[in-house]
Order: C-alpha cells, then structure tokens, then sequence
DNA sequence: TCGGGAGCGGAGAGCGCTCTCCCTCTGTGC
DNA sequence: GCACAGAGGGAGAGCGCTCTCCGCTCCCGA
C-alpha cells in the first residue's frame, strides 16, 4: 500500500487504468492509441476507467518508445550576419508576420496535441544545431520562417533530409517542401486594379531583389503591366522596409513628378511610402493611387487605410503544419509545395 | 553485432559513451549531470568520448526519470468571452509586444536547454486545460501573457499552486509571482516632461479602466501632475486600441481646444491620436505635444516619432523565464514580483 | 598495522509506455 | 467431429536515462 499512501501526488498511469477497467495494460493502450479491433465493450469499459482515473498518457514514456516527441519546433531562421540577440531580431518579431503564423500553425497543432516549440537561429551554428536536434530526436520536425536569401538553413535541412516546412519558396531550388501565395497572381490583381482605376503613369517600388519574394513581385507586376499595354514601369528598391520605402518614394517622386499610381511591394513600405506623399503634399488615392502587399497591420495602420494584395498568412501556416505533420507521419521523404491565390483587399488608398 | 548494423541510424547512448570512455553509465551520467566529485581525469575521458559519440542525451528518457520535461509554456490567455479562433486572437498576435516578449523569454531560455512551447488558451475549458497540462508534466512551468482583467487563468494557477509567473500585475491580488513596470514612475516622467516643455494645458487619454495599466497610467499621472500643481487633468477612455484613441482625441479636441499637451497611455493609441490631431490642423509637437506609453514599434510609425515610455519588455520578459525557472528548480512554493524602471525615450512628437 | 571514513565508481532497479510474441477462444469448412 | 483460421487479449521485453545502493580503494590517525 506504500503508492496509495499519496494517491493525489502519483498520477494515474495506464497500469492504473488496466487495474479498474479490469483489463492488461496492452489493451488499453490499443484503446487509446485505436489500434486493432478491439471488442466495442472493452472499449467502452476502458474509455470509463480512463475517465474515472482522469489518466493522461506520459509524453515522456510514449517518446521514449516510438521515437517520436510529439513536438514541431518553429524556427525563426535570421542567419546570415547578425547575432542571436541581436536588436533586428526583436524587430522581426515586434512584426506583425510572426504572430500570424504562429496562429496558423496552431490551429493546426491543437487538435492533434502536438506541442509548438519556438527556436530562434540566429547564426549559422544556431542553424546547424536546428538540423542536428531533429536528427537526435529533440522534435519531429521543424516549421521555418527565413528571413534572408542567403540562410544556410533551407539548405541543411534538404540535405539532411529532414521533415521540414518552408514559408515561401527557397532561394535556391532544392529538395524541400514549401507554402507560399502565387505572387505573379496577385502582382497582376495590383496592376489591373490600377489600370482599371484609370492611373496612366503607374511605378513600382520592389522588395530587395535578391529575395525571391521581391523578384517576383516586382516581375509579375512588369508581367501584368505589359498585359495591360503599359511597356515600361520605373522600379525603385525599398529593401523591404518602411524607411526604405520612404527613400525610394522620394526618388520616385523626384525622377517622376507625374506618377499616379504606385505598386509597394509590402505594407511596411508603403507606410513609408504614404508619409512621403502626404509630406510631399500628394493626396491618395486622388493624385497618387498606392497598393500594398501582405495586408499585414501596417495596412490598417495608414490614413486612407491601403488597399492591399492579400496574402492568406494564417492558411498558409496551417498548411505548413498540416504539410509537415503528413510528412512525419508517412517517415517518406517526399517534397510538396503548396501555392495560394492572393486576393485584393480593396480599401481607400487606391 | 546485430544493433551495429546501421550505425548511423542508431543515436548514441549513453552506453555507448561508457563504452568509449572505458567507465559505466552512471559515472557518464554523472559527468553529463555535474553530480558528485568525479575524478578530473575520468571527467576528461567521458567528456571526451561524449564528443567523440556526438553523444545527446534523450529528453524523453531523461524526463521520464526526472519527471520534469525540460520545457516551459508561454500561454497566451484571452480568455474572456472569445473563441480560440477569433480573430481577435490574431490580432493580438499581430502586435509587436508578443514577438518582444518571447524574444526576452528565449534569450534566457536557450542557455539552458529549456523548451518554450506555444500554448493558445481562448476560453475557460482551454485555462484549465494550461493548468492540468502543467500538473500532469506536459510542462515544468508556464510564463503568462493575460489579456483581460477577468481571465480567470490567473486565479486558476494561483490555486494550483503550480509554477507560473505572469507579466503585469493581477488584476486581482493573488498569491502569484510576477513582472512588472513602476508604472507610477513611467506615468511621472511623462507628467514631468510635458510641465517641462512649458504645456499649459494637459489632458490624458488612458487605457480601459479595469485593467490594471490602464488604471495605474492614469492615477500615476494625475498624482504626478498634482505633484506639479496641476490639481485636475482631463482624461478620455481610449480602451488601448487606435480606433479608441481617435475616437478620445476627438472628443478631448471638441471639449478642450486648448489643449496643448496629452499623455497617451499606449502607444498603439497614440497612433490615433496623431492621425485626429494632423487632420485637425494641429502641430505635433508645436501645437500639442503627444506622449505614449510602451516605446512599440508603433512609436516608430507615426510622423513625427513618438515621444513616449519604455516598458523594458524583452528584459521583463528575460526576468520572467528567470523566476520560473528558479521557482521550478527549488520546487518551493514562493511567489515573487520584480518591477522594473521606465524610461522616457525623447522623440519629436514632444 | 589496522580500523574507519571519505571518495569514487559500478550494478541494477525502475520511470510509463508500446509492441511483439503467443495463447485462448470462437467460428467455419470439410 | 476435427482441423484450422482468425480475432481478441495478456505477458513481458525493453526504450535511455537517473539514482539509490553498495563495494572498492586509498588515506589518515591511533
């Protein structure tokens, strides 16, 4: 009677749960775990018992045996230059994006019970050690959000062969799956919202170009435009952020006093680029029309509010979980890649 | 010779490292743990042989022992009256206080190896879910974001006297360890900087009233005001959203013209406040000098930059991860608060 | 010289679970 | 009536680790 001295300290283990539905501890884990037919009555008892006994299985015991943790991590992959505890760190997280995606993946997580576990790589050795905990079993596998073209994680993580999610397409083509929004799609709802707003001298401030989302966006605009008969669209790099936004606005406006209407590649920039305009006295969307991308906070946050291509963040992530949860599941080491339609998030700035 | 078939596929253990090292498990195990005297040369030799394996412990064979798991929740509580998939939720997620808190969070955590998992709570069934999730050894501990005043989370856990440290003050007073900001001083410094600045007329947009900033902003700042012989300041309930504070702004516009200088009790309305103010024809800071609290991102968005409080978000958070892991590693029941200074961060906008 | 204690390392028992065997029992076909 | 298949359930091994015992060695003082 020694264990039943504090019944309220011990939890209840499946022994405890075999002992009062009265069966072996093998059938009731074939109930929980819904494995072989077992007898539709026993079920039921051994449902009632583990009820009765508010037992919950041991994550630790259950990994032990099969493997597996139970637990995806979420990397937020900034390596190329800076240190972990770098300050832009912080201010990737302070974005908006972040949260986003951590709801999306969630959603998906809950109901199967997988734990969500945050990792931040902030150098090429952080990054190593991502792939190396999910060989030696620390998470099943691993979500990614990276932040720069030049990340060696995408990378080591095909060639580990390692379940994996990207958010976006990598760099560099290789053998690993992705989620990402059909960018020249949503460059094109842009271009022709534009044009059918009537805008006759229509620029484009683009994303670092070394990024495939910037490239894209900026070719599938270019793409759309010469569509729409319009051969040429001046481009200036905003680098993917406000302040950059705000520089490349500047230049625009001085090299191109006639713009009326504006594709900015992100709603960061375009709350730069929106400051400028009305600093340089031009009303939107009346003199000057802009269009976002991402409909992230930032969109809400201008006066007129942007009109923006959308881009279904949490969809996205829940895709990436989903994708990644088949993944570990099947132990095949295949690569899909999912893309979403954009939408055009039709608000007052253009 | 049968388990040396795919040595590669095999982790290993830490048989493995005793084998190399010449010694037994519980003399590795020793060394890996730091326990007992162990002989230098002997420490050497494992630690040798662990390099030389690439040896890792297995978390779940180790916790299945310890009983700890190695891994802290940080939940996010918005439980109150919304779902878990309301998109408020998201939008919570959205603000770049999350993304701080957790980047503060891991910085302490990744030295010690401690997990940060994800944990959503949305409604009451979800908080008790956080709190049996904890006594059942899902996690050793939990970090707490409350959202609201009446989430009942707080309470919960004070009850089940598990490890927990929340950030902000309880709305209630309860036996539970937190971090917090001197919130009177912050309140101060604004007071002080706005009589400095020569403002005849100030008035205060605060926070909604039942949670405990918004109500320590707003009393910290009439003290402070009082203290400088200002006996009445005029105060607008912006309820910490933006729209809020455009809708308080008005009304403090329309009811006292003359104001020339207000303190903000979030920087997220000050936002707002800035738009109402520009479209009014007023000067920031000439006309009306603006003041925020928090120093978010959102500081950084407005024309011209807000002057506003630093809330030390990331070292609070810092603190926060130290508590737990403190209180879950002496395994003693004791609450404890630490409060942290404001600063004030000098921008344009007054 | 010897007893005793401190220091150090090994043996071995589990932690709670899954999963492979194997046994039992029923039902079926000849 | 018997052999056999097949399904349901039990016994038990063992996942990798920690930690309690226990025994050995070595040094010191008597």
């Amino acid at each position: 009677m020694t264990s039943d001295q504090t019944p309220a300290q011990r939890l209840p283990t499946l022994e405890d749960v075999a002992q009062v539905a009265g069966v072996s501890r093998a059938t009731v884990s074939r109930v929980i775990n819904n494995i072989r037919n077992v007898d539709p009555q026993l079920h039921k008892v051994v449902w009632d018992a583990v009820t009765a006994t508010g037992y919950v299985p041991n994550r630790a015991a259950r990994s032990l045996v099969t493997g597996r943790t139970g637990a995806i991590a979420l990397v937020v992959s900034e390596a190329e230059n800076r240190a972990a505890d770098d300050p832009f760190l912080g201010a990737f997280f302070s974005d908006p994006f972040f949260g986003r995606v951590v709801g999306g993946v969630l959603s998906v997580l809950r109901p199967s019970g997988v734990h969500l576990a945050l990792v931040l790589a902030g150098d090429e050795d952080a990054c190593a050690k991502v792939v190396s905990d999910v060989r030696q079993g620390q998470v099943d596998g691993v979500v990614v959000l990276s932040l720069h073209p030049h990340d060696p994680l995408p990378r080591l993580l095909a060639d580990a062969a390692v379940p994996a999610v990207l958010y976006g397409r990598p760099a560099a083509p290789m053998p690993i799956s992705y989620v990402d929004v059909a960018t020249y799609q949503g460059a094109k709802l842009a271009a022709d919202h534009l044009i059918a707003r009537g805008c006759q001298h229509v620029a484009t401030i683009s994303g670092s170009v070394d990024m495939p989302a910037g490239v894209d966006r900026l070719n599938g605009f270019r793409e759309a435009m010469a569509k729409q008969g319009v051969a040429y669209v001046p481009s200036y790099d905003g680098g993917f952020t406000q302040e950059g936004g705000e520089r490349a606005m500047e230049r625009l406006l001085a090299e191109h006093p006639e713009v009326d209407g504006v594709f900015v590649a992100s709603d960061v920039m375009a709350q730069g680029v929106m400051t400028v305009l009305r600093e340089a006295g031009k009303a939107v969307p009346d003199d000057v029309a802009v269009i976002g991308f991402d409909d992230s906070s930032a969109a809400l946050a201008t006066r007129p509010q942007l009109t923006t291509v959308r881009q279904p963040v949490e969809d996205m992530a829940a895709e990436m979980a989903r994708l990644l949860l088949t993944r570990i599941d099947q132990r095949a080491n295949r690569t899909t890649s999912v893309i979403f339609d954009p939408d055009l998030v039709a608000r007052a700035s253009a």
